[in-house]
RNA sequence: GGAGAGGUGGCCGAGUGGUCGAAGGCAACGGUUUGCUAAACCGUCGUAGGUUAACGCCUACCGAGGGUUCGAAUCCCUCCCUCUCCGCCA
């Protein structure tokens, strides 16, 4: 019989539903709780009818077998009871299935329990700035969007892009090509050398049991890119790769924290953000993303985010970008976090913050859902918590660089940390 | 895509239609022995669900799903995956 599956612990809901519903809060809202409840309960009821019925009917089969051996005739009062029990057996199975199948799929539609630290709210005007790193950029001249400048720079083409591939793709070209491909090995580097992450090189393509260990399914399904021929997807991040590296293992105590690092593409069809930011490199339906993804046990999973969004930090930080971080509300944050912090770097020309990278602590809702254990040292075996966090968003880190270093003439300076990677280039000129 | 082989516990590796949840070995853990290590010896050593205050007990699982049978890891079917060879290809 499978175990329940599920994202918060159905032990947790049938020992203290109250609290869990009132963790919740306004999360928990769309949850139908009595059914939750009553399927658990007649799955139970069911479970235990099978498994005594199960237990009777092998005793009798030992008891057939001995008396064959022995070469006794064969007893009709057993057979028949045997009989009997398998009937029996198969229609409260029959009943089983459904029954699991819809607690499932409820259980399945729950987001996770907040942290007791998450501020409450329903939107982003609930969200709790931390800091502010760096001073707005002086400009001499009002700044040009990322779009011009890449357009007069001819380093970014959206017209070409937008022939072959629709809106919201873009062919970079030149030293824009070689700006995101330094970024790229810069921030790999970073993380790998400095902060201590393997890097992983993992698919792009994942199928729907990695998609729902980490909570992409079942309900965000219109936001995925579907290959229905091999009924796999395309990563919506590099999360759900690296995440389902460990998926149904159970790994050793000393393995952890495991910590990851990929670039890798990211696919979103943005179903639902029609007119939202259409121009330029902020919302793409392709783009990079450099993600690092940690494995920790439960109780050092908040310090390992606190890691993650300083290791973060740090490349923001080198790249001489000003930012600023905010831990998210309840109601802002995503489906499968406990708790997350929003990094957000300056965009001159729009004169806002936009996001550039999400820490989140998922605790143990994906390690539930992808079944990722480990064995501590005295006790049974329990699941790990898993952290992810960008670090960072290539293309909006482009958009940044450009809006930010921009000079009046219409050149770009390469931050300093970058010149190394870009052949010692120091700035993107008009040739 | 074509042909063949195979999928058993952390690993290796037996296995027969009926006390097989599964021999044996390795690894691991605990202990005895030991100046230390090693060796040797003894013991423990899968996952999940149900039940219990607890010790424990029960059930399921030998790639997945069906079928045959009183009974299946063992026989049959379908699917998935891995490996080898051929073809194709970056």
């Amino acid at each position: 019989m499978k175990c329940a599956l599920s994202m918060i612990d159905i032990r947790a809901i049938r020992e203290s539903e109250d609290e869990v519903r009132q963790r919740l809060g306004d999360r928990g809202q769309e949850v139908n709780w009595d059914r939750v409840r009553e399927l658990d309960a007649t799955r139970r009821d069911l479970v235990t009818r099978v498994e005594e019925r199960r237990h009777r009917r092998k005793t009798l089969l030992g008891e057939i077998g001995i008396q064959k051996r022995a070469g006794s005739p064969d007893n009709p009062e057993i057979l028949r009871e045997v009989e009997e029990l398998a009937d029996q057996i198969k229609h409260d199975e029959a009943g089983i299935t459904p029954t699991e199948d819809e607690l499932n799929d409820l259980l399945l539609q729950i987001p996770n329990i907040p942290h007791e630290t998450v501020p409450v709210g329903v939107d982003e005007t609930s969200n709790i700035e931390c800091r502010r790193w760096g001073t707005v950029p002086e400009l001499t001249f009002s700044p040009e969007p990322h779009v011009e400048l890449g357009e007069s720079l001819d380093i970014l083409d959206f017209k070409r892009a937008a022939r072959m591939a629709g809106s919201r793709f873009v062919v970079y070209k030149g030293d824009g090509a070689r700006l995101e491909r330094a970024l790229i090995n810069f921030m790999l580097d970073l993380h790998t050398q400095q902060h201590g992450y393997t890097e992983v090189i993992p698919p792009y393509l994942v199928n729907r049991a990695g998609m729902t260990g980490t909570g992409q399914l079942p309900k965000f399904e219109h936001d995925l890119f579907h290959i229905p021929s091999d009924d796999l997807f395309l990563i919506p991040t590099a999360e759900v790769s690296i995440t389902n590296i460990h998926r149904e293992e159970i790994l050793g105590e000393s393995a952890l924290p495991l910590r990851y690092v990929a670039n890798t593409p990211c696919f979103r069809r943005e179903a639902g953000s029609y007119g939202k930011d259409t121009r330029g490199l902020i919302r793409q339906h392709q783009f990079n993303k450099v993600e690092l993804v940690s494995f920790t046990k439960p109780e050092e999973s908040y310090d390992e985010l606190e890691r993650l969004l300083t290791d973060v930090e740090t490349v923001l930080q080198q790249l001489g970008l000003h930012y600023r971080v905010a831990t998210l509300c309840s109601g802002d944050m995503g489906f499968a976090a406990a708790k997350t912090y929003d990094v957000e770097v300056w965009m001159p020309a729009q004169g806002v913050f936009r996001e550039i990278s999400s820490c989140s602590n998922f605790e143990a809702f994906q390690a539930r859902r992808a079944r990722i254990k480990f064995r501590p040292a005295d006790g049974k075996t329990e699941f790990v918590h898993t952290l992810n966090g960008s670090g960072l968003a290539i293309g909006r880190t482009v958009v940044a660089i450009l809006e930010t270093f921009q000079q009046e003439d219409g050149s770009v300076l390469i931050p300093e940390v970058l010149k190394p990677y870009m052949g010692g280039l120091d700035k993107i000129e008009k040739h």
